[in-house]
DNA sequence: GCCGTGCGAGAATAGCATTCTCGCTCTTTG
DNA sequence: CAAAGAGCGAGAATGCTATTCTCGCACGGC
């Protein structure tokens, strides 16, 4: 921070663009060491997690496990939140490529919603087996604390929802006054959350919610007119 | 405990009737202050939760509010999560007395729903004041580690909305094939996770999701045709 | 009046996130 | 090459909470 209060305000981004590239290159070298190291980072939670099967991971888990420190783990994050924040948003990001692949085989745009809904439903559920992202648990607690990092994670999976809910407007397969966005959102919702309370499938009672029981409720609703 | 391991297993529960009143006479004041007790608690939380708006509260601070002890707390609570479990059934019961309460005037089962769907969405957003239960900003956290007891919780509720859904299937106003009881479960979750996710009325971005969209979506679905 | 149970006060313990201190090791630079 | 400094490993120190434990007191039934 050599160079503060010299130049008038409207100078500060007029640096001459050699300046710029010889910084970048100082700076590249430094950059990827962090990435990488964010990435060991990020590694090392996700397998823990996929391990345990919880996101209660302490902070000194993550750094034994990858082999760096914790004095590094926070000069790299602000904290655990932004840590999970990554994971969370890492694991929506990969589910909504998942998912749109899943469609795009053809069949019409209410049948490739479909397809979304069911997948989606599959992939929010807790662990049926293991590997499962199981990025669903720790959403609730992001939810309260850092409500709008979760609304750019959730971002995504929106963007492809609301594609694929804009497809069927276009198609005729929406009733009439639906806005193609905001069914989007309410679905989505609907989907992740109830798939998250849907226990596993050794309760008795009536509760185990399946994947077309929320296809057909979040496509018809259930009045009758 | 002055009597074990005397009389043969299958005598066990053959106590003269008298002995037991005599127990139960013995009982019933240790029983009473215990409930003394424990409401205070109860009423302490409630209280520092309704005016720091949130359940990040500490023990002691409950414990200092009702001028009792963290012996006594812990002597009556297994832990923290069972006084908000606590809470968080309390406050679902008296949403439900209240929804209920607001249905009772008339109209077909269907306006009924509707008002029910409305009100609870209400009841369930963030503090768009203050004095809200917030009994939504807690449930995530017990939903991880205790979801049996928040089923539980949500008895009197998922009670109340299949009650009025059955009224509407009884009244031919659902769509065939609907399951009553299924429907409420999913309307209720639906309303319940979408109005936590609804942030308060000063964000300009597509979300602000209404009461009436939300009516419309459980009740209508997307789909048309 | 005597005993057990319940309880207040508060110290002790423990788990975890986050910060801080030391020295070491490369990379940069003159 | 040597001095300077940035990045980092190791791990101690802090701070906040939940939870447990220890003492000694008081009250209701005998």
């Amino acid at each position: 921070m050599p160079q503060k209060t010299n130049a008038s305000p409207s100078a500060a981004n007029d640096e001459p663009a050699w300046k710029q590239r010889a910084v970048e290159r100082s700076t590249k070298t430094a950059r990827l060491r962090a990435e990488q190291r964010v990435e060991r980072f990020l590694d090392a939670a996700q397998a823990i997690i996929t391990e345990k099967g919880t996101t209660d991971f302490t902070v000194q888990e993550v750094v034994d496990r990858s082999r760096q420190s914790l004095r590094s783990f926070y000069q790299h994050f602000d904290g655990k939140h932004e840590l999970l924040l990554a994971l969370f948003e890492d694991a929506l990001r990969r589910s909504a490529d998942q998912i749109r692949a899943a469609t795009e085989a053809h069949g019409t745009p209410l049948e490739r919603l479909k397809v979304a809904v069911q997948l989606l439903f599959e992939l929010c559920r807790p662990d049926p087996a293991a590997q499962r992202p199981l990025f669903t648990d720790f959403a609730p607690q992001l939810l309260l604390r850092h409500p709008n990092e979760v609304r750019v994670a959730h971002a995504p999976l929106l963007t492809l929802f609301a594609e694929l809910m804009t497809d069927a407007a276009d198609a005729g397969e929406l009733r009439s006054g639906v806005k193609p966005r905001r069914a989007a959102a309410l679905t989505m919702q609907t989907v992740m959350f109830t798939a998250q309370s849907a226990a596993a499938p050794d309760d008795e009672s009536a509760h185990p919610i399946t994947a077309d029981e929320i296809w057909e409720f979040c496509a018809r609703g259930f009045s009758g007119n």
